[in-house]
DNA sequence: GTTAATAAATGTAAATTATACATTAATTTT
DNA sequence: AAAATTAATGTATAATTTACATTTATTAAC
């Protein structure tokens, strides 16, 4: 595309003059689920400024690295997790929503499993698990980040199984049920619930059962990526519940 | 928040030293409807680097400016129009992007009704109407956002009213149902389609007739917004087809 | 002014999907 | 052996979606 040296753009000059930087930073929102509720990895500065407040993890994205890339390294900086469900949430742009400088954030939420994070690394770096229904006072616009990444889970879950990205990859059916109880905010019929998601024939029942919450114990199923990523290839509509 | 100075977040030096900088940009991908088929405004460079090759139309975001804002200011200087459906796309954060300068863009999807905006404006600033399926190479990442736009208007059409952004204030049904056929790329069944449009009770028919495009000619409706706002605000899903 | 042409407008029956709802089964503890 | 506990299952009704063909209003042509 650009074949001579002069087709490269130009810097442009005429913005961001006089040492003035406009600043893009990442600011992840990542959600977990644990005993029926959805916990949310928060942090507290333990230096000035905003010394004591609770905030997103975020960091700044480097000039060499992609925006995802950012979000995927502090992720992994403080959970030890790659390869864990990450999507763009929304640009955070207001002029004065940083009073300090001028930055721009990207949300990206995060789904991730409870029991695979290193708890030695979230200990280290100050952070700890919220239940999302008791949050904390939060900085900047990180409430507001919270809220929207909470209705586009919400949203998006209704189409897509990210209700399996919150679990064990062994799973029993009613703690998936729990898992989308809690995401979407109600009850669901658990025979209804049963047959809706039997229908698409993505889950493997396995040999194992759970007898951590019952006498009788509920058998363990995992989600057959294949056979799912056939059926969306097919155009099915996947609605979970 | 910031009840102290020294509770102002510091500008972090750390970051994009050396008078390095981080751009940021957003790029508008402007849809309109006619004659059946969805087009994108589309704008030729008149002047180096990458003179007449096509792209979206852009802009860096200046300092003190809302992401959001650009955006407006964009679709305003090119079509005059203000308060028209504009939402974020995503983020194009790859560091290599654009091969001159680290240059994030943040892609706005907007839709306009053709016989809105302002021609004379357009003309002056080498912008076209190309139709989506017949699109030319676009520079940088900008296919990429177009198809990413595409599919976005896909799926969110189905849940929320956009179609209506693409038609003029009045509007018949044979109209809407082929503004719905360019969306979702297939054909609907008219008598399907008028009863679930008017199932929701969103449309207010007039007395009038566009015979445009036939001999019988097809009365004209409006979108009632407020009845809209109603039937969502009581948790109603409002799917369009 | 009758006829032909054209797109607009309309209804119904069958199939599918969603909903509401209560009992039995497996296992452990007492 | 009985009690306690959660897991697992089916069916009938309502609601929604789908497939499909004819009539209506108007203009243009003869």
């Amino acid at each position: 595309m650009y074949k001579e040296k002069e087709d490269l753009p130009a810097v442009p000059k005429d913005y961001y003059k006089e040492n003035r930087k406009m600043y893009v930073a990442i600011d992840c929102i990542i959600f977990g689920f644990d005993s029926g509720n959805l916990k949310l990895l928060l942090f507290q500065r333990k230096v000035a400024p905003l010394s004591g407040e609770w905030s997103l993890i975020g960091s700044f994205v480097n000039l060499d690295e992609d925006v995802s890339a950012a979000a995927e390294r502090v992720l992994e900086e403080t959970t030890g997790l790659k390869n864990v469900f990450m999507e763009e949430l929304k640009v955070y742009g207001a002029a004065n929503r940083d009073p300090g400088y001028r930055c721009i954030s990207v949300g990206q939420y995060a789904l991730i499993r409870l029991n695979e994070y290193d708890k030695e690394l979230v200990k280290e770096h100050g952070a700890a698990w919220y239940d999302v229904n008791d949050l904390p006072p939060l900085v900047l616009d990180h409430a507001q980040m919270v809220k929207d990444a909470l209705a586009k889970l919400k949203q998006k879950a209704r189409f897509q199984p990210l209700g399996f990205e919150l679990l064990p990859e062994k799973f029993t059916i009613p703690q998936l049920q729990s898992v989308y109880e809690a995401i979407f905010q109600k009850e669901l019929d658990t025979r209804n619930f049963r047959k809706k998601v039997f229908s698409h024939n993505v889950l493997v029942k396995l040999d194992e059962k759970d007898k951590t919450s019952s006498k009788r114990g509920a058998f363990l199923y995992k989600f057959d990526h294949k056979r799912y990523k056939r059926l969306i290839e097919k155009g099915n509509d996947f609605e979970v519940f």
